[in-house]
DNA sequence: AGTGTATTTCAACACTTGTTTAATAAACTG
DNA sequence: CAGTTTATTAAACAAGTGTTGAAATACACT
């Protein structure tokens, strides 16, 4: 039922999906799902929370293993965001559909006004917390706000990776694929890593050069 | 009408909106969607096309703008970027209500396995082919496929900003606002000109150093 | 065995969904 | 002004919405 439900939202939201539609999927009653779990949102949460909880279990012991084997230094930039992404992205690519689908899901609502505030916050951001810590650590001297909206780009580029509309295939004509996510697990660290250091090693502003890139015409 | 469907749309998606919803807000009779667009679903495409024009004309005529600026050279990473997402970053953040909706649905669009293929590929994909043909340029010997990813990754940024989801808010104590879109024009084209910068420099993957980020443990 | 609880089934609930039909009003044309 | 097209209205359509209640079945435990 939760695979059910899972698979269905993935593709049309919550609203694009009808709970008859999701028991008639999964083989039993329409009734169920106000019995289990008490309605349609719940259902919807409770798909959500099943895999949140252990990726974030996975993702915690990546990031403190990446710390532990950077003593007595600090972790690379690279490192830190690739434990925070690989266990996404592995169990994207392999952990079967059930992951694939939960992540298209996850993509969707971290970018809707509705759920994301509610379920991407409640379910992520302490964990999410624990990675700019460390992310801070790695770019010391750094304005924190940099750190903040670096990670939202992250975010960003994560996600609409999950989506995998196909769109970069067409883009590319074929020669990228966004079912390829050992790509992205190749260059997106890489991508972010730099994308933080330029941030960081950014000069004030009223010390910047004419051509930059905050004024215009 | 346009405009009530845009307010509304924005915050639920296609399926988590009325009709009548729509009608009642525009103040008209119910009829009048199938009348004069035929359908939900075309008015839903007629919503995300309206703007779309505007914005490429506008965003292709600064291209062609920042080009000729750097005649006889190429221009820089940052500046191809912020030609970019200038525009939209400007009509979001200055352009009126409408604007704001228009980007938030944009957010949800393209992360949406039905709607991004269809609607983002047909209304900006034209553009989005010149915008890689500069880029490309502007990192010569590069793989085109490292282009490709990083127009990946800037689109997932770019498109979550929109989104304003306040995650970012609550993640920095309230240091940074997911509305203060200001401050994405001065970091994102920054943080992805050295994106793709790491990206084109990068060494073929058998000669890549030990702890780099594609193995792990 | 049989009793009590937990789960499943079926049918119906009141309500909303997008779209259509025919009648009316408005706007335009010659 | 008449004649025609275009736009708006109100009512109804059939199908689908999430949720609920009582009856039926399955299960666990002494």
């Amino acid at each position: 039922m939760l695979d059910a439900a899972e698979h269905l939202f993935a593709r049309n939201g919550f609203y694009g999906v009808s709970v008859r539609e999701i028991t008639e999927l999964a083989g039993v009653d329409v009734a169920l799902v106000s019995y289990h779990f008490g309605g349609k949102r719940e259902l919807f949460a409770a798909v959500f929370r099943r895999r949140a909880e252990i990726l974030n279990l996975e993702r915690l012991a990546l990031l403190q293993e990446v710390r532990g084997s950077a003593l007595p230094g600090i972790p690379a930039l690279e490192d830190i965001v690739t434990a925070f992404t690989y266990p996404l992205l592995e169990r994207s690519a392999r952990g079967g559909p059930g992951w694939k689908s939960y992540f298209a899901l996850v993509a969707q609502v971290n970018n809707s006004p509705e759920w994301g505030p509610v379920l991407m916050t409640e379910h992520f951001d302490p964990l999410v917390e624990k990675f700019i810590a460390v992310l801070r650590e790695a770019v010391p001297g750094c304005d924190p706000r940099e750190v903040y909206w670096g990670y939202q780009f992250l975010t960003g580029a994560l996600t609409l990776t999950f989506a995998e509309t196909g769109r970069i295939d067409k883009l590319s004509g074929g020669l990228c694929r966004s079912s390829d996510l050992d790509s992205v697990h190749q260059r997106l660290p890489r991508f972010v890593a730099a994308g933080f250091r330029a941030l960081c090693a950014r000069v004030p502003p009223a010390a910047r050069p004419p051509r930059g890139n905050s004024r215009r015409r």
